[in-house]
DNA sequence: CTGAAAGCGCTAACAT
DNA sequence: ATGTTAGCGCTTTCAG
């Protein structure tokens, strides 16, 4: 491995020389840069990240929590999209990523110790337990973090604006008509409770009465739930003229419920989605839904970071909202 | 930051007994392990892995080149789970990942030099254009490689079993009776030769005979081009009783061109697909596709890495295959 | 403009 | 069983 002295030794100069040189440095000859440059690349010096590290404290590198406690975040279309734009706006900047884990070597570790011990700039929380322990002790650390739709206190975090999702799908269904709306949403996380506070804020806002059975927790991603209560919610005599439901997969199980009802949709029954995944838009009728601008999250919360990194006292906590829209599609009828 | 050398203080010992007490060498008394030990617990030590590095030319860290070209990459479910369980089996091993780009800080650099810069003890080249120099100089340099579905001579690679998953699809659809099938297949990619090849193959095993006007070029994952063709298809007068789509998401396209001609399906023509996403177990009817074990190719190329580069000498070049299973579905109607 | 030298934190010969 | 020491490759004062 071709190193800085070997280029040093060929040039004639010292370390200090080509390293100022091979840096653009101003205190040093232009010409030498230029020869020391031309010299480093016949050469095909690469220079080694361990030793600059170790050196300037500075890794260039972000660590990403990515934790799916039941084997889903990664492979979920909203989170790889976020981690596909995290890693291409990070590269944009010089930054590398690494996945934190809870392992080191052959021994078990928090994630702070991690990060660290892999020398991180900054961590970006995309999906994790918010509660635990140690995601709590890395974000109360001296760490640089950014958490993605969760808020810290006095900690920067991008999210999607969930309140305001469930604002604009509340309105378009009132504007076709709807009055007796059924919404099916996921296990009460902090995402959860903002879109039941958005449901309930703008159905109050269009003077819409909630039929309280007709809210009902179901399971994020797993069609069968919300299928069963689908059926659970069609058995009603007054039963709703369209269902909401926590994720456009949850939407196609309480589809095919629907179906098998020998129901129509959206003639006999409307229904919406939340995600505006891929899929939503390949299906015939394509999905009314409500789509996160998952790519702006991405990128907006490795800006964020990489701000921070690079101004670490000037920079302020900052809550970011990231607004989606809605996707009208075909699954919601006019009614009258 | 508590290093190595302050634990020395406190014990009263040198940095050097504290390093071997800490790796437990057995070249120390166990009492004094124990105590190190104890120490640096309290002390809240954590190793810094730039200076181990620097030092052993051992980084464990993984790199990876997962190369978006428009369709393949992180947001497509395959390579999602690929990537998710590289990363749980590299993370059993105590080895970290991180993207291989072209970026070097500020400026563009190769493949290998990236790998290079950030001390990559290997990198599994999951999706990439493989006939990029770049792609090969890095298969080609001294940094151990592996190859996920694509073969370089005297490297080591993982491949989802192509020609047998066209062989377990002509198969059923022989036994269901099917004599007349078209085949849309993807842009002619190594993966896709393999699958025609298996097509062509099991189809003059059964004696089926192929019609090439119904041997098609498509594109992966565009559902539009799929639709497009499936529209030909079906002007024919003697239209096929089956098609094969390249991938799931291009069988939906197909589908919803098929419903738009007011065909039913598997009732008026049946559908196969490739790749078995979680939707295609989602859909009604049940997509009757080919289900990629995308874990296992996960697993077995992190693994197989992990042994070239704990024994390079020793291990020999393995083309590792991965078969998949076929997913009968409810989309291909048995006929007679 | 260039160079000498210190040192980042760690490991591993090689003493003792 | 423990300690001494050199050095991994790099950056960065500080001196010339």
């Amino acid at each position: 491995m071709v190193k800085i002295k070997d280029i040093a030794e060929r040039c004639g100069l010292s370390v200090a020389s080509v390293s100022k040189a091979l840096h653009g440095k101003t205190d040093i000859n232009p010409k030498t840069v230029e020869y020391v440059k031309k010299v480093a690349k016949e050469m095909g010096y690469i220079p080694n990240s361990s030793a600059r590290m170790l050196k300037t404290n500075h890794s260039y590198i972000i660590g990403l929590l990515f934790i799916d406690s039941t084997n889903s975040g990664l492979t979920h279309e909203y989170f790889s999209i976020i981690l596909s734009n995290i890693r291409d706006e990070c590269k944009k900047h010089g930054y590398d990523i690494t996945f934190i884990s809870n392992q080191l070597g052959k021994n078990e570790c928090s994630y702070y110790e991690h990060a660290k011990y892999r020398n991180c700039d900054g961590v970006i929380i995309a999906c994790a337990d918010f509660k635990d322990p140690r995601v709590i002790e890395i974000v109360e650390s001296e760490i640089p973090t950014i958490t993605i739709d969760y808020d810290f206190n006095d900690h920067s975090s991008v999210n999607s604006d969930n309140i305001q999702g469930m604002k604009d799908i509340i309105k378009y269904l009132y504007e076709m008509g709807h009055r007796n709306i059924a919404f099916i949403h996921g296990e009460l996380t902090s995402v959860t409770q903002k879109r039941i506070k958005g449901f309930y804020n703008a159905c109050s806002e269009y003077g819409i009465e909630v039929n309280e059975d007709f809210v009902r927790e179901g399971r994020y991603h797993i069609p069968k739930v919300s299928g069963q209560i689908t059926r659970e919610l069609l058995q009603n005599k007054n039963r709703p003229t369209v269902i909401i439901y926590p994720d456009d997969y949850s939407l196609l199980g309480g589809i095919t419920e629907i179906e098998k009802q020998g129901l129509r949709i959206p003639e006999d029954i409307s229904v919406v989605g939340y995600d505006g995944i891929l899929l939503s838009r390949l299906m015939r009728p394509i999905f009314t839904t409500y789509v996160q601008d998952a790519v702006e999250i991405g990128k907006k919360a490795s800006e964020k970071l990489i701000e921070i990194i690079d101004n670490p006292k000037v920079t302020l906590p900052e809550r970011i909202s990231v607004v989606g829209k809605l996707q009208e599609g075909q699954t919601v009828k006019k009614l009258n």
